[in-house]
RNA sequence: GGAGGGCUGGCCGAAUGGCUAAGGCACCGGUCUUGAAAACCGGCGGGCGCAAGCCCUUACAGGUUCGAAUCCUGUGCCCUCCGCCA
């Protein structure tokens, strides 16, 4: 959420930061704003004013009614009318209040200045690791090594939940299982986090905190009698693991290691790389969650960043960074690195993790605080996430990358422990 | 799904319509000490404010009242038992 106080001392500033995302919208929002904070502050100082003096009133009446004394009639009378005045003004205070967390909960996070401006065709790429296998036409994508294979069926299940909704069978439900295990075992033995398994449905509450919704409401799967959300990423149930907290400022930063699966409705993004597992509505996926202080998430955003890419190292896949413009990056982001592993059958670089560094923009939605000494005010974290990674782009580029001309798929040395082969074999095959 | 009990600060726990929400534990700072412990002094929910200070805070949201932790209504969560169940 954005900081009102900010916005207050330092109008211009907000206002250009947030106009390089290019949402004329959002500006419109902000000058709302600025009307409804200056008159909330406004009712408040009033209604202040008035408790003071009921308070006073309330502490000198018990007194006198201690002491034996009853309350004459016309005391009680301006003690009424002190009473509906506060009423009055309460209600008011209500209003405006409402209509502010209406309008609060709809302004994207502020972009960081290093960001490149424009959209995403000023994205940059600022590294390259490996180097990526030349397009060929005896390459083959993804879906027709996996259909080969016989691990990868996505025709069932379209027929069980719709499009979207991949069902990996044999080796491939075993590679999917190995990927994950290894993934949470890397980030635990060589990056010191500490893993956790959270619920797969969250609260609106939770989807507030993260900044899924209200805005972004549309995009995923509710349950209808409960109001509950399937979880469109484990940065969701993870981050607000400390909602409503205030944390050891001694204890930061820490991290949490998340698997779940992820439910996207993707409305919106119909007809865009449909086909195999490019998009889909059913994915898996190891999350990295950090909370820093503030003066330190720069520097933690890049270690984080480099978490993720360490796993596509050890996978051997080559890969790209990219630093996202202000255009681009989303709505609770303030910096955004993807990155992009590189699948040679349909010629692509994949996005396969998402590195963001939300500053202080989930920390004040959820209110997840850290008190850095014994006695110090409370302060706002910050919070970072970053995919590590996403499973079936993954899964894809390690297939195309793999692929022998004999139709079997060598698997890069850091699995064999975990998947007890070094390659995929077709059927029938050795 | 049904019945009952509960929710006060990091933890325990008092206050049942009235002055500043007791007290203890833990923790932090200080005095004393070679050091530590003990003892003693101070601090120890949140917001606004340069400050003085003001406001809010007894799970949450409403209501009654001159005045609510306390009375009323709704919601959430926890515990116990019954039913169902992997």
């Amino acid at each position: 959420m954005i900081d009102l106080k900010r916005l207050r001392a330092a109008p211009d500033e907000v206002r250009a930061a947030l106009a390089r995302r290019g949402e004329p919208a959002v500006l419109t929002l902000l000058q709302e704003l600025e009307r409804l904070d200056e008159r909330r502050r406004s009712i408040a100082g009033a209604l202040d004013a008035l408790k003071a003096e009921r308070n006073a009133a309330a502490r000198e009446d018990a007194r006198h009614v201690k002491a034996g004394g009853t309350l004459p009639p016309e005391v009680l009378v301006e003690r009424r009318a002190l009473g509906e005045q506060i009423s009055e003004r309460e209600a008011a205070l209500r209003d405006v209040e409402a209509e502010m967390a209406g309008k609060a909960l709809y302004v994207p996070n502020v972009p960081l200045p290093e960001l490149p401006d424009g959209d995403a065709s000023n994205n940059r790429t600022v590294r390259v690791w490996g180097d990526p296998r030349p397009p060929a036409a005896t390459l083959r994508p993804h879906w027709e090594i996996g259909e080969r294979l016989g691990i990868l069926d996505l025709a069932r299940g379209a027929k069980i939940a719709g499009s979207g909704f991949p069902v990996f069978f044999g080796a491939g439900a075993r590679l999917v299982r190995a990927l994950v295990a290894f993934m949470i075992d890397l980030h635990v033995r060589e990056h010191g986090y500490r893993e956790v398994e959270p619920p797969f449905v969250v609260t609106r509450a939770s989807m507030q905190g993260t900044g899924q919704v209200p805005k972004f409401e549309d995009d995923a799967y509710r349950t209808v009698p409960d109001d509950l959300f399937l979880v469109p990423t484990a940065e969701v149930p993870v981050t607000n693991l400390h909602r409503d907290e205030i944390l050891d400022g001694a204890s930061l930063p820490f991290g949490y290691v998340a698997y779940t699966p992820c439910f996207r409705r993707e409305a919106g993004a119909a007809g865009r790389d449909t086909r195999g597992l490019l998009r889909v509505h059913q994915f898996d996926k190891v999350e990295l969650v950090r909370f820093t202080r503030p003066d330190e998430s720069p520097a933690e955003h890049e270690r984080l960043t480099d978490h993720a890419a360490a796993v596509l190292r050890a996978l051997e896949l080559p890969y790209r960074v990219v630093l996202l413009a202000a255009g681009d990056v989303g709505f609770a982001s303030a910096k955004t690195y993807d990155l992009e592993a590189w699948a040679p059958g349909v010629g692509q670089w994949l996005e396969v993790s998402s590195s963001s560094t939300f500053t202080d923009f989930q920390a004040r939605r959820a209110s997840i605080r850290y008190r850095a000494r014994a006695g110090d005010k409370p302060a706002l974290v910050h919070t970072l996430n970053a995919s590590g990674v996403a499973l079936p782009r993954t899964i894809a580029a390690l297939l195309e990358t793999g692929q022998q001309s004999d139709g079997s798929v060598v698997l890069p040395a850091a699995l064999v422990p975990y998947f007890g082969a070094d390659r995929l074999n077709p059927p029938g095959g050795p």
